[in-house]
DNA sequence: GCCGTTTTCGGCCCGACTGTTTTCAGTCG
């Protein structure tokens, strides 16, 4: 069983427990469940073959009960806790929950009084004006429930996440319009947009403004907006006319900090903090940060009894963690990682900046797919402040590529080199992008890969081989003298899974055979991606960060590779392409 | 149901907006 179906089950019993009525801790337990290990990078199988029960309760937020029903899962495929919650409340109801404005309460009340169990009957309900005759129910709520079904239909449809650069020029127009208003002290696209994950939700803006109100009546009349979802008066939500929900909240400059940081998230970072600040008599909010320890006794208690309240306000957002006793915490780090602890320890690694590579080792011309000459690319990347471009064509084994053989390879190092006199501030490196073949084969022999300055080994075909085998291919591609494993995952955001693989034996053959695991920057790729480049500089990997660019602009894709190398904790020591050349091409050598 | 440099028991993040009702529950981020 794979960690996402174990999830959706975990998350599942959440629900139905929700709707029932049962504590709301309980409820929170098994959603925290299913959260982690969703995102787990090891096979939870895998955890469990390995260590037993007590392993899967060393998994964060798996306690006793819920080990044993995942064990009881992975033994026998089933659950009976699951198979009686699902006898009173049937699997396919729980998709009500999913339609915006619907919660449990509602879907309770739609399934017992009329038997709603589907997003056609919902709807069929809704427009016959069944709904609004039951009680604490009016045309309002109905016609809200028509738009959620509506809201719910376009998340399906575009798989609900957008990849990071279609959600960058939307907010662009967004916060262009915001400035044009006179009052506007500051603003930002906050959110998943500014953690810079992989892929966006909504698109979140904060706004720092003496005068809300006008602000969000100004807002509610941008020539952008297609409805308003909601308006207060210090939020509003609207949904752009691309189908984008944007939130929108203001408050006063003096509490900008605390904003943004509220805003940025992550959820879970944000939940996890403000735990920890509970624990330490502090409550935090977007409008700074309270004292509770005025008064002894719980938490609970204290906020209730501070009526005169003391709040400290921040316009800084580095202040706002200081305050807690933190390093300041990179918006790229916030998905409640460990983040939280290494700030308090101040044992935060220093990320790699927007500004750290020296150059880019993966690039194609028109030789092979690409479109542009070597001079071209050489020339951006100077204009880019680049020392050293590495081009790195396609070998012959992709033939949809107009991959070279080992004499075109030659060929083309010759014109690499001779090129390479015209650019007195840059080196250009003549490398190449092989082919590692569904057995392991390089299709380009050692003795061409020597007279190169590198090889990066990719995986183009195949895609569907069992683990073991795709694990064996890899590893023995890594062996064969490559330096760079490129777009080691293989996947394609929303369009094609990662291959089957078992990283832990990636990562230990790149650390030994000195091979660097590429982030390719491509925004449907993204690949290594951050979770797993965490996982690698445990073993003592070292990463490339590379455009895989095809044309000039591609070349600027490089800021998504170093938002997800950020992601993924990489310090500049642990990215070769952010090295001096001298160095690079020392390691480089075979 | 989980979890612990204040706790193995007693806690568990914070606040805005909406609809329906007149003080609040439900939903959301």
């Amino acid at each position: 069983m794979t960690n996402i179906e174990i999830a959706k089950i975990l998350s599942n019993i959440s629900t139905i427990l929700e709707i029932k009525g049962e504590s709301k801790f309980r409820v929170i337990a098994y959603s925290r469940a299913a959260e982690v290990i969703a995102n787990l990078t090891k096979d939870i199988e895998d955890v469990y073959k390995e260590g037993g029960i007590k392993a899967l309760e060393e998994v964060p937020g798996v306690g006793v009960s819920i080990a044993e029903k995942i064990e009881e899962l992975i033994k026998t495929g089933k659950m009976k806790y699951y198979k009686n919650l699902t006898k009173s409340f049937p699997e396919k109801m729980l998709i009500l929950t999913q339609v915006p404005g619907i919660g449990p309460k509602t879907a309770l009340v739609l399934y017992k009084k009329l038997h709603i169990d589907s997003i056609a009957k919902l709807q069929k309900a809704a427009t016959s004006g069944k709904i609004h005759k039951l009680p604490h129910f009016k045309e309002q709520a109905e016609q809200n429930i028509l738009r959620g079904i509506k809201q719910f239909g376009i998340r399906t449809k575009e798989r609900n996440r957008m990849v990071l650069t279609a959600a960058g020029p939307i907010a662009d127009e967004v916060l262009a319009y915001i400035k044009k208003f006179k009052e506007v002290k500051k603003c930002n696209a906050v959110g998943s947009l500014r953690r810079m994950k992989e892929t966006i939700g909504d698109i979140d803006v904060v706004v720092a403004t003496p005068n809300p109100k006008k602000m969000i009546e100004y807002f509610a009349k941008a020539p952008f907006v297609k409805n308003i979802l909601s308006k207060g008066d210090t939020k509003i939500s609207i949904t752009h006319k691309k189908n984008v929900r944007i939130d929108l909240e203001i408050l006063p400059e003096q509490d900008y900090g605390s904003l943004l940081q509220h805003f940025t998230g992550s959820k879970e970072h944000n939940v996890h903090l403000r735990t920890w600040a509970v624990e330490h008599k502090l409550s935090l909010s977007e409008y700074g940060i309270e004292d509770l320890s005025r008064k002894a006794g719980s938490a609970r208690l204290a906020r209730q009894a501070s009526g005169g309240k003391k709040r400290h306000h921040f316009s800084d957002e580095k202040k706002f963690y200081e305050f807690l006793g933190m390093q300041y915490i990179e918006p790229e780090l916030r998905e409640d990682r460990g983040e939280i602890e290494s700030a308090l320890a101040h044992k935060l690694p220093r990320i790699i900046g927007y500004n750290d590579l020296q150059g880019d080792l993966h690039c194609h011309t028109k030789t092979s797919d690409g479109t542009n000459t070597i001079a071209e690319l050489a020339q951006k990347a100077i204009s880019k402040k680049y020392k050293y471009l590495g081009i790195s064509d396609h070998t012959v084994g992709l033939g949809v590529a107009s991959g070279l053989s080992d004499k075109e390879i030659l060929k083309h190092k010759a014109e690499i080199q001779k090129a390479n006199k015209k650019f007195r501030n840059l080196k250009l490196l003549a490398g190449a992008e092989i082919n590692i073949t569904a057995s392991g084969k390089l299709d380009l022999s050692l003795a061409t890969i020597k007279k190169l300055d590198y090889g990066i080994g990719s995986v183009h075909s195949a895609f569907n081989q069992d683990e073991a085998i795709m694990t064996r291919r890899i590893i023995a591609g890594i062996k064969s003298g490559i330096k760079i494993l490129g777009h080691p995952s293989g996947r394609l955001i929303g369009q094609r899974q990662a291959y089957n693989v078992d990283w832990t034996e990636i990562f230990k053959a790149c650390a030994k055979y000195k091979v660097a695991l590429e982030i390719n920057s491509f925004p449907e790729r993204l690949d290594l991606k951050d979770t797993l480049i965490k996982d690698a500089l445990a073993y003592g990997c070292k990463f490339c960060i590379d455009s895989d660019a095809h044309a000039l602009e591609h070349m600027d894709l490089i800021k998504y590779g170093i938002a997800t190398a950020r992601r993924g904790w990489a310090t500049k020591a642990d990215v070769i392409n952010s090295w001096e050349l001298d160095k690079l091409q020392k390691w480089l050598k075979l």
